[in-house]
DNA sequence: ATATACTATTTCATATAGTGAAATAGTATT
DNA sequence: AATACTATTTCACTATATGAAATAGTATAT
Protein backbone atom coordinates (compact mmCIF):
# COMPACT_ATOMS: atom_id res chain seq x y z
CA UNK A 1 0.00 0.00 0.00
CA UNK A 2 3.18 2.48 1.10
CA UNK A 3 4.42 1.48 -2.29
CA UNK A 4 1.79 2.89 -4.45
CA UNK A 5 1.42 5.95 -2.72
CA UNK A 6 2.68 7.64 -6.01
CA UNK A 7 -0.65 7.17 -8.00
CA UNK A 8 -1.21 9.57 -10.50
CA UNK A 9 -3.50 12.48 -8.67
CA UNK A 10 -6.51 14.30 -10.26
CA UNK A 11 -5.22 17.54 -9.04
CA UNK A 12 -1.73 18.83 -10.06
CA UNK A 13 0.41 19.22 -7.17
CA UNK A 14 2.47 22.01 -7.25
CA UNK A 15 4.11 21.09 -3.75
CA UNK A 16 6.89 19.84 -3.25
CA UNK A 17 7.02 17.08 -0.23
CA UNK A 18 7.26 17.27 2.85
CA UNK A 19 6.91 21.03 3.94
CA UNK A 20 2.97 22.01 3.43
CA UNK A 21 2.48 24.20 6.18
CA UNK A 22 5.94 25.86 5.24
CA UNK A 23 4.61 26.88 1.90
CA UNK A 24 1.19 27.42 3.15
CA UNK A 25 2.71 30.00 5.65
CA UNK A 26 4.69 31.19 3.12
CA UNK A 27 1.46 31.75 0.37
CA UNK A 28 -0.29 33.53 3.41
CA UNK A 29 2.46 35.87 3.47
CA UNK A 30 2.77 36.47 -0.30
CA UNK A 31 -1.18 37.42 -0.40
CA UNK A 32 -0.81 40.97 1.36
CA UNK A 33 0.54 43.69 -1.04
CA UNK A 34 0.54 47.84 -1.06
CA UNK A 35 -3.22 47.70 -2.52
CA UNK A 36 -4.66 45.79 0.09
CA UNK A 37 -1.85 45.92 3.23
CA UNK A 38 -4.56 44.52 6.14
CA UNK A 39 -7.06 40.97 5.56
CA UNK A 40 -9.50 39.85 7.18
CA UNK A 41 -9.26 35.99 8.34
CA UNK A 42 -12.04 35.15 6.01
CA UNK A 43 -10.45 36.78 3.18
CA UNK A 44 -7.01 35.55 3.52
CA UNK A 45 -8.58 31.65 3.85
CA UNK A 46 -10.77 32.32 0.48
CA UNK A 47 -7.25 34.08 -1.24
CA UNK A 48 -4.94 31.04 -0.43
CA UNK A 49 -7.80 28.55 -0.49
CA UNK A 50 -7.06 27.31 3.06
CA UNK A 51 -9.67 26.23 5.30
CA UNK A 52 -10.46 28.83 7.93
CA UNK A 53 -9.07 26.96 10.84
CA UNK A 54 -5.98 26.15 8.99
CA UNK A 55 -5.25 30.30 8.05
CA UNK A 56 -6.35 30.88 11.62
CA UNK A 57 -3.34 28.70 13.33
CA UNK A 58 -0.93 29.49 10.63
CA UNK A 59 -1.36 33.36 10.98
CA UNK A 60 -1.04 32.77 14.86
CA UNK A 61 2.24 30.88 14.21
CA UNK A 62 3.75 34.03 11.99
CA UNK A 63 1.96 36.51 14.41
CA UNK A 64 4.00 34.73 17.39
CA UNK A 65 7.15 35.38 15.75
CA UNK A 66 6.16 38.73 14.63
CA UNK A 67 6.04 38.05 10.83
CA UNK A 68 2.19 39.49 10.96
CA UNK A 69 0.41 42.01 13.24
CA UNK A 70 -3.13 42.58 14.29
CA UNK A 71 -4.89 45.54 14.26
CA UNK A 72 -6.18 45.84 17.49
CA UNK A 73 -9.96 47.51 16.81
CA UNK A 74 -10.52 45.73 13.30
CA UNK A 75 -8.87 42.07 14.43
CA UNK A 76 -7.26 42.37 10.62
CA UNK A 77 -4.00 40.87 10.04
CA UNK A 78 -1.30 42.95 8.38
CA UNK A 79 2.37 41.83 7.74
CA UNK A 80 4.55 42.63 10.99
CA UNK A 81 7.60 44.61 11.97
CA UNK A 82 10.22 41.50 12.33
CA UNK A 83 9.49 40.92 7.88
CA UNK A 84 10.84 44.71 8.30
CA UNK A 85 13.98 43.41 10.09
CA UNK A 86 14.38 40.15 7.41
CA UNK A 87 13.58 42.42 4.48
CA UNK A 88 16.81 44.78 5.83
CA UNK A 89 18.75 41.87 6.17
CA UNK A 90 17.90 40.45 2.57
CA UNK A 91 18.64 43.90 0.91
CA UNK A 92 21.59 44.57 2.53
CA UNK A 93 23.26 41.42 1.98
CA UNK A 94 22.27 40.85 -1.30
CA UNK A 95 25.15 39.88 -3.29
CA UNK A 96 24.06 41.25 -6.98
CA UNK A 97 23.25 44.31 -5.14
CA UNK A 98 26.56 44.81 -3.25
CA UNK A 99 28.30 44.37 -6.49
CA UNK A 100 25.46 47.03 -8.40
CA UNK A 101 26.16 49.41 -6.00
CA UNK A 102 28.61 51.25 -6.87
CA UNK A 103 28.25 51.19 -10.91
CA UNK A 104 24.74 52.27 -10.27
CA UNK A 105 25.66 55.37 -8.38
CA UNK A 106 28.11 56.40 -10.88
CA UNK A 107 25.08 55.64 -13.65
CA UNK A 108 22.40 57.72 -11.60
CA UNK A 109 25.42 60.78 -11.57
CA UNK A 110 26.40 60.62 -15.20
CA UNK A 111 22.72 60.25 -16.63
CA UNK A 112 21.44 62.57 -13.50
CA UNK A 113 18.00 60.10 -13.84
CA UNK A 114 17.08 57.47 -11.16
CA UNK A 115 18.81 54.38 -11.65
CA UNK A 116 17.26 51.16 -10.45
CA UNK A 117 18.74 47.41 -9.93
CA UNK A 118 15.70 45.08 -10.39
CA UNK A 119 15.14 40.77 -10.94
CA UNK A 120 12.18 38.88 -11.72
CA UNK A 121 10.06 38.10 -8.59
CA UNK A 122 7.02 35.76 -9.45
CA UNK A 123 5.17 37.58 -12.15
CA UNK A 124 6.63 40.92 -11.41
CA UNK A 125 9.58 42.38 -11.24
CA UNK A 126 11.26 43.55 -7.92
CA UNK A 127 13.09 46.65 -7.28
CA UNK A 128 16.08 45.34 -5.60
CA UNK A 129 18.31 48.88 -5.47
CA UNK A 130 17.63 52.01 -6.18
CA UNK A 131 19.46 55.19 -6.38
CA UNK A 132 18.32 58.58 -6.79
CA UNK A 133 19.89 61.46 -8.91
CA UNK A 134 19.10 63.85 -6.21
CA UNK A 135 19.70 61.39 -3.36
CA UNK A 136 22.53 59.53 -3.93
CA UNK A 137 22.82 58.33 -0.53
CA UNK A 138 19.76 56.99 0.31
CA UNK A 139 17.41 53.90 -0.25
CA UNK A 140 14.78 55.03 -2.23
CA UNK A 141 11.04 54.32 -0.95
CA UNK A 142 10.66 51.46 -4.01
CA UNK A 143 13.31 48.86 -2.95
CA UNK A 144 11.22 45.89 -2.15
CA UNK A 145 8.10 47.25 -4.69
CA UNK A 146 7.21 44.91 -7.47
CA UNK A 147 5.93 46.18 -10.68
CA UNK A 148 4.02 44.80 -13.69
CA UNK A 149 6.71 42.56 -16.31
CA UNK A 150 4.49 43.53 -19.35
CA UNK A 151 5.10 47.70 -18.77
CA UNK A 152 8.58 48.36 -17.45
CA UNK A 153 11.37 48.03 -19.10
CA UNK A 154 13.15 45.93 -16.97
CA UNK A 155 10.36 43.40 -16.85
CA UNK A 156 9.96 43.63 -20.79
CA UNK A 157 14.00 42.70 -20.65
CA UNK A 158 13.88 39.78 -18.29
CA UNK A 159 10.84 38.53 -20.23
CA UNK A 160 12.87 38.49 -23.59
CA UNK A 161 15.61 36.10 -22.27
CA UNK A 162 13.42 34.09 -19.75
CA UNK A 163 12.60 30.22 -20.90
CA UNK A 164 9.57 29.93 -22.19
CA UNK A 165 8.00 28.76 -19.33
CA UNK A 166 8.59 30.80 -17.18
CA UNK A 167 7.39 33.52 -19.71
CA UNK A 168 3.96 31.45 -19.29
CA UNK A 169 3.69 31.41 -16.58
CA UNK A 170 5.15 35.35 -15.50
CA UNK A 171 2.45 36.76 -18.30
CA UNK A 172 -1.03 35.75 -17.03
CA UNK A 173 -3.52 37.05 -19.20
CA UNK A 174 -4.92 39.47 -19.52
CA UNK A 175 -2.29 42.55 -19.62
CA UNK A 176 -3.56 45.53 -17.64
CA UNK A 177 -3.45 48.65 -19.31
CA UNK A 178 -2.05 51.11 -16.87
CA UNK A 179 -1.99 54.10 -19.51
CA UNK A 180 -2.57 54.66 -22.92
CA UNK A 181 0.54 53.61 -24.18
CA UNK A 182 0.40 50.22 -22.08
CA UNK A 183 1.24 46.94 -24.29
CA UNK A 184 -2.14 44.91 -23.81
CA UNK A 185 -1.97 42.70 -26.89
CA UNK A 186 0.40 39.73 -26.76
CA UNK A 187 1.05 39.38 -29.91
CA UNK A 188 2.14 42.58 -30.05
CA UNK A 189 4.38 41.68 -26.65
CA UNK A 190 6.16 39.09 -28.19
CA UNK A 191 7.19 40.96 -31.34
CA UNK A 192 9.05 43.49 -29.18
CA UNK A 193 10.44 40.98 -26.61
CA UNK A 194 12.28 39.60 -29.96
CA UNK A 195 13.29 42.89 -30.97
CA UNK A 196 14.41 43.31 -27.39
CA UNK A 197 16.79 40.39 -27.33
CA UNK A 198 18.00 40.94 -30.65
CA UNK A 199 19.05 44.80 -29.30
CA UNK A 200 20.11 43.76 -25.84
CA UNK A 201 18.23 47.14 -24.50
CA UNK A 202 14.90 47.90 -23.73
CA UNK A 203 12.58 51.04 -23.47
CA UNK A 204 9.40 51.70 -21.78
CA UNK A 205 8.39 54.76 -22.83
CA UNK A 206 5.05 55.81 -20.89
CA UNK A 207 3.61 52.13 -20.39
CA UNK A 208 3.37 51.49 -16.81
CA UNK A 209 3.13 56.11 -15.46
CA UNK A 210 2.50 58.69 -18.50
CA UNK A 211 5.45 61.04 -19.06
CA UNK A 212 7.85 58.45 -16.95
CA UNK A 213 10.24 56.72 -19.60
CA UNK A 214 12.90 54.19 -18.92
CA UNK A 215 16.00 52.24 -20.66
CA UNK A 216 16.95 48.68 -19.28
CA UNK A 217 19.56 46.42 -19.82
CA UNK A 218 20.57 42.74 -19.23
CA UNK A 219 22.91 41.14 -16.11
CA UNK A 220 24.41 38.32 -17.08
CA UNK A 221 25.85 35.59 -14.90
CA UNK A 222 28.48 33.48 -14.89
CA UNK A 223 26.67 30.72 -16.38
CA UNK A 224 26.03 33.38 -19.37
CA UNK A 225 21.85 33.63 -18.12
CA UNK A 226 19.89 36.72 -17.69
CA UNK A 227 19.72 37.21 -13.71
CA UNK A 228 18.97 40.82 -13.49
CA UNK A 229 18.37 44.13 -15.14
CA UNK A 230 19.72 47.83 -14.35
CA UNK A 231 17.69 50.75 -15.84
CA UNK A 232 17.44 54.28 -15.67
CA UNK A 233 13.98 56.28 -15.40
CA UNK A 234 12.92 59.91 -15.58
CA UNK A 235 10.79 62.21 -16.80
CA UNK A 236 10.10 62.18 -20.52
CA UNK A 237 10.68 65.54 -20.96
CA UNK A 238 14.32 65.17 -19.49
CA UNK A 239 14.73 61.36 -21.73
CA UNK A 240 13.83 62.70 -24.91
CA UNK A 241 14.13 60.34 -28.23
CA UNK A 242 17.25 61.92 -29.24
CA UNK A 243 19.26 61.82 -25.89
CA UNK A 244 18.10 58.21 -25.53
CA UNK A 245 20.69 56.71 -28.05
CA UNK A 246 23.49 57.91 -25.65
CA UNK A 247 21.92 57.18 -22.56
CA UNK A 248 21.32 53.20 -23.98
CA UNK A 249 25.31 53.06 -24.22
CA UNK A 250 25.33 54.24 -20.61
CA UNK A 251 23.34 51.63 -19.47
CA UNK A 252 24.53 49.13 -21.64
CA UNK A 253 28.53 49.97 -20.45
CA UNK A 254 27.33 49.74 -16.68
CA UNK A 255 25.33 46.41 -16.89
CA UNK A 256 28.49 44.74 -18.60
CA UNK A 257 30.46 46.45 -15.85
CA UNK A 258 28.61 44.70 -13.20
CA UNK A 259 28.19 41.57 -15.07
CA UNK A 260 31.86 40.92 -15.59
CA UNK A 261 32.26 41.19 -12.18
CA UNK A 262 29.51 38.16 -11.35
CA UNK A 263 32.39 36.56 -13.63
CA UNK A 264 30.54 36.28 -17.04
CA UNK A 265 33.39 36.89 -19.96
CA UNK A 266 31.57 37.68 -23.41
CA UNK A 267 32.25 35.83 -26.45
CA UNK B 1 -4.01 7.24 26.12
CA UNK B 2 -5.05 10.50 24.18
CA UNK B 3 -6.85 12.38 26.57
CA UNK B 4 -3.62 11.77 28.69
CA UNK B 5 -1.13 13.70 26.14
CA UNK B 6 -0.95 17.23 28.07
CA UNK B 7 1.76 15.33 31.13
CA UNK B 8 4.68 17.68 32.18
CA UNK B 9 6.39 17.64 30.02
CA UNK B 10 10.71 17.63 31.05
CA UNK B 11 11.55 20.41 28.78
CA UNK B 12 10.43 24.00 28.60
CA UNK B 13 7.99 24.06 25.59
CA UNK B 14 7.97 27.60 24.43
CA UNK B 15 5.90 26.92 21.36
CA UNK B 16 2.31 27.19 20.60
CA UNK B 17 0.20 23.94 19.38
CA UNK B 18 -0.18 23.06 16.26
CA UNK B 19 2.46 24.77 13.91
CA UNK B 20 5.82 23.63 14.67
CA UNK B 21 7.20 23.54 11.08
CA UNK B 22 6.56 26.99 10.56
CA UNK B 23 7.87 28.61 13.87
CA UNK B 24 11.04 26.08 12.97
CA UNK B 25 11.38 27.55 9.23
CA UNK B 26 10.95 31.08 10.97
CA UNK B 27 13.41 30.48 13.18
CA UNK B 28 15.71 29.29 10.72
CA UNK B 29 15.28 32.60 9.04
CA UNK B 30 15.84 34.57 11.77
CA UNK B 31 19.50 33.21 12.18
CA UNK B 32 20.80 35.38 9.36
CA UNK B 33 22.16 38.65 10.41
CA UNK B 34 24.48 41.34 8.84
CA UNK B 35 27.45 39.96 10.26
CA UNK B 36 26.71 36.70 8.89
CA UNK B 37 24.84 36.55 5.51
CA UNK B 38 25.76 33.27 4.77
CA UNK B 39 24.96 29.76 6.37
CA UNK B 40 26.68 26.13 5.91
CA UNK B 41 23.34 23.48 6.35
CA UNK B 42 25.54 22.01 9.12
CA UNK B 43 25.53 25.76 10.53
CA UNK B 44 22.01 26.71 10.46
CA UNK B 45 20.82 23.22 11.88
CA UNK B 46 23.59 23.71 14.72
CA UNK B 47 22.49 27.16 15.50
CA UNK B 48 18.34 26.42 15.50
CA UNK B 49 19.20 22.66 17.32
CA UNK B 50 17.27 21.55 14.61
CA UNK B 51 18.18 17.68 12.95
CA UNK B 52 20.19 18.52 9.82
CA UNK B 53 17.30 16.59 7.86
CA UNK B 54 14.95 18.55 9.10
CA UNK B 55 16.40 21.78 8.62
CA UNK B 56 17.34 20.62 5.07
CA UNK B 57 13.42 20.22 3.83
CA UNK B 58 12.49 23.47 5.55
CA UNK B 59 15.44 25.45 3.89
CA UNK B 60 14.20 23.79 0.48
CA UNK B 61 10.37 24.92 0.94
CA UNK B 62 11.97 27.98 1.89
CA UNK B 63 13.85 28.16 -1.32
CA UNK B 64 11.28 27.00 -3.61
CA UNK B 65 9.13 30.01 -2.20
CA UNK B 66 12.21 32.24 -2.54
CA UNK B 67 12.85 33.57 1.10
CA UNK B 68 16.34 31.82 0.94
CA UNK B 69 18.75 31.48 -2.03
CA UNK B 70 21.97 29.19 -2.73
CA UNK B 71 25.12 30.40 -3.13
CA UNK B 72 25.67 28.38 -6.16
CA UNK B 73 29.61 28.39 -5.56
CA UNK B 74 29.56 27.21 -1.76
CA UNK B 75 25.97 25.73 -1.69
CA UNK B 76 25.93 28.27 1.21
CA UNK B 77 22.35 29.67 2.09
CA UNK B 78 21.32 33.27 1.98
CA UNK B 79 18.15 35.31 2.94
CA UNK B 80 16.65 35.54 -0.51
CA UNK B 81 14.84 38.49 -2.69
CA UNK B 82 11.38 37.32 -2.09
CA UNK B 83 11.92 38.89 2.25
CA UNK B 84 13.25 42.52 0.11
CA UNK B 85 9.37 41.96 -1.76
CA UNK B 86 8.05 41.03 2.06
CA UNK B 87 10.17 43.95 3.56
CA UNK B 88 8.83 46.52 1.64
CA UNK B 89 5.91 45.41 2.04
CA UNK B 90 5.93 45.67 5.43
CA UNK B 91 7.33 48.84 5.80
CA UNK B 92 5.25 51.14 3.52
CA UNK B 93 1.94 49.08 5.49
CA UNK B 94 3.52 50.26 8.43
CA UNK B 95 0.39 52.21 10.17
CA UNK B 96 2.87 53.45 12.67
CA UNK B 97 5.70 54.67 10.07
CA UNK B 98 2.46 56.06 8.13
CA UNK B 99 1.90 58.42 10.87
CA UNK B 100 5.10 59.34 12.19
CA UNK B 101 6.87 60.08 8.87
CA UNK B 102 5.49 63.63 8.74
CA UNK B 103 6.73 63.96 11.79
CA UNK B 104 9.51 62.77 11.76
CA UNK B 105 10.66 64.82 8.20
CA UNK B 106 9.59 68.34 9.99
CA UNK B 107 11.60 66.95 12.86
CA UNK B 108 14.66 66.23 10.92
CA UNK B 109 14.64 69.39 9.71
CA UNK B 110 14.14 71.09 12.83
CA UNK B 111 17.31 69.93 14.07
CA UNK B 112 19.17 69.57 11.07
CA UNK B 113 19.57 65.83 12.71
CA UNK B 114 18.93 62.65 11.76
CA UNK B 115 15.62 61.10 13.23
CA UNK B 116 14.18 57.61 13.36
CA UNK B 117 11.53 55.48 14.69
CA UNK B 118 12.14 52.57 16.61
CA UNK B 119 10.18 49.27 18.24
CA UNK B 120 11.06 46.56 20.16
CA UNK B 121 11.99 43.56 18.08
CA UNK B 122 13.04 40.16 20.16
CA UNK B 123 16.65 41.58 22.38
CA UNK B 124 16.64 44.54 20.14
CA UNK B 125 15.49 47.42 18.75
CA UNK B 126 14.48 47.31 14.85
CA UNK B 127 14.60 51.20 12.66
CA UNK B 128 10.84 51.52 10.96
CA UNK B 129 11.95 54.68 9.67
CA UNK B 130 14.51 56.96 9.31
CA UNK B 131 14.95 60.12 7.89
CA UNK B 132 17.94 61.67 7.27
CA UNK B 133 18.35 65.46 7.36
CA UNK B 134 20.57 65.88 4.23
CA UNK B 135 18.00 63.49 1.96
CA UNK B 136 14.81 64.16 3.23
CA UNK B 137 12.80 62.25 0.86
CA UNK B 138 14.15 58.67 0.68
CA UNK B 139 14.52 55.91 3.33
CA UNK B 140 17.85 55.08 4.85
CA UNK B 141 19.98 52.06 4.25
CA UNK B 142 19.33 52.08 7.96
CA UNK B 143 15.78 50.78 8.11
CA UNK B 144 15.60 47.39 8.99
CA UNK B 145 18.70 47.23 10.64
CA UNK B 146 18.81 46.17 14.54
CA UNK B 147 20.59 47.78 17.20
CA UNK B 148 21.30 46.32 21.12
CA UNK B 149 18.85 47.84 23.69
CA UNK B 150 21.05 49.06 26.30
CA UNK B 151 23.55 50.85 24.17
CA UNK B 152 20.97 52.95 22.46
CA UNK B 153 18.56 55.99 23.49
CA UNK B 154 15.85 54.22 21.76
CA UNK B 155 16.71 51.00 23.44
CA UNK B 156 16.75 52.13 27.16
CA UNK B 157 13.82 54.15 26.44
CA UNK B 158 11.75 51.19 25.31
CA UNK B 159 13.60 49.21 28.54
CA UNK B 160 12.79 51.81 30.53
CA UNK B 161 8.56 51.16 29.81
CA UNK B 162 8.85 47.59 29.26
CA UNK B 163 7.24 45.17 31.70
CA UNK B 164 9.76 43.65 34.14
CA UNK B 165 9.17 39.75 32.29
CA UNK B 166 9.60 41.66 28.77
CA UNK B 167 12.99 43.43 30.51
CA UNK B 168 14.72 39.97 31.99
CA UNK B 169 14.17 38.18 28.35
CA UNK B 170 15.62 41.39 26.22
CA UNK B 171 18.55 41.38 28.17
CA UNK B 172 20.78 38.65 27.52
CA UNK B 173 23.52 39.61 29.98
CA UNK B 174 26.69 40.30 29.74
CA UNK B 175 26.16 43.64 28.17
CA UNK B 176 28.36 44.12 25.56
CA UNK B 177 30.67 46.85 25.74
CA UNK B 178 30.80 48.39 22.21
CA UNK B 179 32.82 51.74 23.25
CA UNK B 180 34.12 52.96 26.19
CA UNK B 181 31.01 54.48 27.02
CA UNK B 182 28.58 51.48 26.96
CA UNK B 183 26.95 50.62 29.84
CA UNK B 184 27.86 47.31 30.89
CA UNK B 185 26.97 46.83 34.71
CA UNK B 186 23.35 45.89 35.30
CA UNK B 187 22.88 47.64 38.27
CA UNK B 188 23.72 50.97 36.50
CA UNK B 189 21.40 50.42 33.83
CA UNK B 190 18.52 49.59 35.97
CA UNK B 191 19.28 52.93 37.77
CA UNK B 192 19.25 54.58 34.82
CA UNK B 193 15.87 53.40 33.23
CA UNK B 194 14.47 54.25 36.22
CA UNK B 195 15.44 57.55 35.70
CA UNK B 196 14.64 57.63 31.96
CA UNK B 197 11.08 56.49 33.04
CA UNK B 198 10.89 59.76 34.90
CA UNK B 199 12.47 62.16 32.68
CA UNK B 200 10.82 60.84 30.06
CA UNK B 201 13.37 60.86 27.50
CA UNK B 202 16.66 59.00 27.31
CA UNK B 203 20.31 60.04 26.18
CA UNK B 204 22.66 58.24 24.76
CA UNK B 205 26.47 59.48 24.47
CA UNK B 206 28.91 57.65 22.67
CA UNK B 207 27.38 53.72 24.04
CA UNK B 208 26.48 52.54 20.92
CA UNK B 209 29.78 54.42 18.32
CA UNK B 210 32.35 57.36 19.71
CA UNK B 211 31.03 60.15 18.77
CA UNK B 212 27.41 59.57 17.96
CA UNK B 213 24.67 61.07 20.44
CA UNK B 214 21.27 60.51 20.35
CA UNK B 215 17.85 61.52 22.36
CA UNK B 216 14.88 59.64 22.29
CA UNK B 217 11.29 60.03 23.30
CA UNK B 218 8.60 57.36 23.90
CA UNK B 219 5.19 56.96 21.87
CA UNK B 220 2.10 55.72 23.42
CA UNK B 221 -0.88 53.92 22.29
CA UNK B 222 -4.73 54.20 23.09
CA UNK B 223 -3.80 51.85 25.69
CA UNK B 224 -1.51 54.21 27.63
CA UNK B 225 1.34 51.91 26.48
CA UNK B 226 4.65 52.47 25.06
CA UNK B 227 4.77 51.08 22.05
CA UNK B 228 7.69 52.81 20.19
CA UNK B 229 10.82 55.10 20.30
CA UNK B 230 11.55 58.29 18.08
CA UNK B 231 14.71 59.62 18.15
CA UNK B 232 17.30 62.39 16.73
CA UNK B 233 20.54 61.06 16.51
CA UNK B 234 23.89 62.56 15.01
CA UNK B 235 27.74 63.91 15.59
CA UNK B 236 29.04 64.69 19.37
CA UNK B 237 30.36 68.15 18.03
CA UNK B 238 26.78 69.45 17.34
CA UNK B 239 24.40 67.46 19.93
CA UNK B 240 26.14 69.26 22.80
CA UNK B 241 25.51 69.11 26.23
CA UNK B 242 24.75 72.87 25.85
CA UNK B 243 22.20 72.26 22.81
CA UNK B 244 20.46 68.92 24.24
CA UNK B 245 17.77 70.44 26.67
CA UNK B 246 15.83 71.91 23.56
CA UNK B 247 16.69 68.94 21.43
CA UNK B 248 14.65 67.05 24.11
CA UNK B 249 11.71 69.19 24.22
CA UNK B 250 11.59 69.03 20.45
CA UNK B 251 11.82 65.60 20.15
CA UNK B 252 9.45 64.99 23.01
CA UNK B 253 6.78 67.62 21.25
CA UNK B 254 7.16 65.30 18.21
CA UNK B 255 6.44 62.21 19.93
CA UNK B 256 3.41 63.92 21.73
CA UNK B 257 2.36 64.51 18.64
CA UNK B 258 2.57 61.49 17.15
CA UNK B 259 0.81 59.57 20.29
CA UNK B 260 -1.94 61.89 20.42
CA UNK B 261 -2.48 60.53 16.24
CA UNK B 262 -2.65 57.60 18.06
CA UNK B 263 -5.57 57.70 20.19
CA UNK B 264 -2.94 58.73 23.13
CA UNK B 265 -5.02 61.19 25.25
CA UNK B 266 -2.76 62.53 28.64
CA UNK B 267 -3.67 63.21 31.85
C1' DA C 1 46.10 8.76 -8.22
C1' DT C 2 44.02 7.18 -3.77
C1' DA C 3 42.50 7.81 0.60
C1' DT C 4 40.43 10.77 3.96
C1' DA C 5 37.30 13.95 5.89
C1' DC C 6 33.94 16.59 5.20
C1' DT C 7 29.29 18.43 3.57
C1' DA C 8 24.91 17.84 1.41
C1' DT C 9 21.08 14.83 -0.08
C1' DT C 10 17.98 10.78 -0.21
C1' DT C 11 15.52 7.02 1.82
C1' DC C 12 12.12 5.18 4.80
C1' DA C 13 9.50 3.50 8.88
C1' DT C 14 7.14 5.85 12.53
C1' DA C 15 4.03 8.72 15.24
C1' DT C 16 3.85 13.30 15.99
C1' DA C 17 2.09 17.32 14.45
C1' DG C 18 -1.17 19.41 11.36
C1' DT C 19 -5.70 19.14 9.48
C1' DG C 20 -10.69 20.60 8.74
C1' DA C 21 -15.69 19.86 10.01
C1' DA C 22 -18.46 21.27 13.35
C1' DA C 23 -19.56 23.71 17.55
C1' DT C 24 -18.94 27.84 20.21
C1' DA C 25 -17.82 32.42 21.39
C1' DG C 26 -17.53 37.00 20.25
C1' DT C 27 -19.14 41.46 17.64
C1' DA C 28 -21.55 44.38 14.86
C1' DT C 29 -26.11 45.45 12.57
C1' DT C 30 -31.00 45.51 12.14
C1' DA D 1 -33.88 41.20 21.39
C1' DA D 2 -32.93 38.98 17.10
C1' DT D 3 -30.04 38.42 13.23
C1' DA D 4 -25.91 37.98 10.58
C1' DC D 5 -21.58 38.03 10.62
C1' DT D 6 -16.54 37.07 11.98
C1' DA D 7 -13.20 34.86 14.85
C1' DT D 8 -11.84 31.10 17.92
C1' DT D 9 -11.90 26.50 20.13
C1' DT D 10 -12.65 21.61 20.15
C1' DC D 11 -11.63 17.11 18.66
C1' DA D 12 -11.03 12.68 16.13
C1' DC D 13 -8.23 11.25 12.30
C1' DT D 14 -4.51 10.47 9.35
C1' DA D 15 -1.74 12.86 6.23
C1' DT D 16 2.30 15.11 6.96
C1' DA D 17 6.61 16.10 9.04
C1' DT D 18 10.19 13.88 11.38
C1' DG D 19 15.14 12.09 12.21
C1' DA D 20 18.30 7.96 12.12
C1' DA D 21 20.84 5.90 8.91
C1' DA D 22 22.62 5.24 4.31
C1' DT D 23 24.26 7.39 0.19
C1' DA D 24 26.05 10.74 -2.85
C1' DG D 25 28.82 14.46 -3.68
C1' DT D 26 33.17 17.59 -2.88
C1' DA D 27 37.14 19.21 -1.26
C1' DT D 28 41.74 18.29 0.97
C1' DA D 29 45.52 15.60 2.24
C1' DT D 30 48.70 11.71 1.38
Amino acid sequence: MMLQTQEIEGQVTESYPGTQAVARAIGLLKIFNDAQPEWSLGDLAQATRLNKTTAFRLLAALEAEGLVMRNPLSGGYRLGVELIALGGCATRSNPLRAVSRPVLESLAQECDESATLEVLAGSHVLIVDEVSSRHPMGMSQDVGSRLPLHATATGKLLLAHADGDVLAESLRLPLAALTEQTITDMARLREQLAQIRQQGFALAAGELETGFVAIAAPIYDRERQVTAAISIGGSSLRLTPQRQPQLVVLVQVAARQISRQLGYWPG
